[in-house]
DNA sequence: TGACTATATATTGATCGGCAACATATGTTG
DNA sequence: CAACATATGTTGCCGATCAATATATAGTCA
């Protein structure tokens, strides 16, 4: 799983969200240094729906606008929270070798 | 940055290795999971060392058959850290989030 | 009023990284 | 001698992301 797909789910996780909602939780989640596209997102949430990670919630208009909301899915959740193990696996795999270096380096 | 070029990144951060080196430790440290193909392994280390993040180290001739050492160079070394400690920030963030969840979910 | 910015969804085409498959060669093991 | 492990590559495809564009409404500011 790519990050931006990662940091979908993650956006998700704790409320139901429409697209441009999603791009904004991102943005604030990562201190303003991810901004989603709307190629990425909106493709992404097609594929997710499709896989079933992610489900159709609700839409609203709101001043006018529509918002069209997701929300994560039971799937989606158990994905998410396997993935997210797996990233901390990585970090500390990671983590461990810099920590443990051997003397043949540049 | 991609899993497999972490993993990479990662399997160089102890010692110089060479490419089938590379395979081995990367499937070592995932317990057997992430099994390496030659194309995702070699197209790696070309664009990585063009990248400056890792460079040549050596070759040998162990048995007959060449290997080729490559190495974690200092700008490969500050990008594996970055990416570790971003690794660390997503999941923590994706961790708040599961379990801090609002009730409209499916 | 007119320009710009923010909100909101969506499509198209390009790029990039990883996967699958293939190619080649040597050493080891049954 | 056949199969497998070691070892390095290439080629072509595909999927996910990016870049750019499109459309439309609402709000702000000169």
């Amino acid at each position: 799983m790519r990050e931006a797909t990662f940091l979908i789910l993650t956006a998700l996780a704790d409320e139901a969200r429409h697209g441009y909602g999603i791009i904004q939780e991102v943005a604030k989640m990562s201190g303003g240094r991810v901004s989603l596209l709307p190629g990425t997102l909106y493709s992404a949430l097609d594929r997710l729906t499709a896989q079933g990670l992610v489900e159709f919630d609700r839409e609203e208009i709101v001043d006018g606008r529509l918002r069209r909301y997701y929300r994560l899915c039971a799937d989606g959740r158990a994905e998410l929270a396997s993935q997210t193990a797996r990233l901390r696996e990585l970090a500390s795999a990671a983590e461990s070798r810099l920590r443990n270096l051997r003397p043949n380096l540049a």
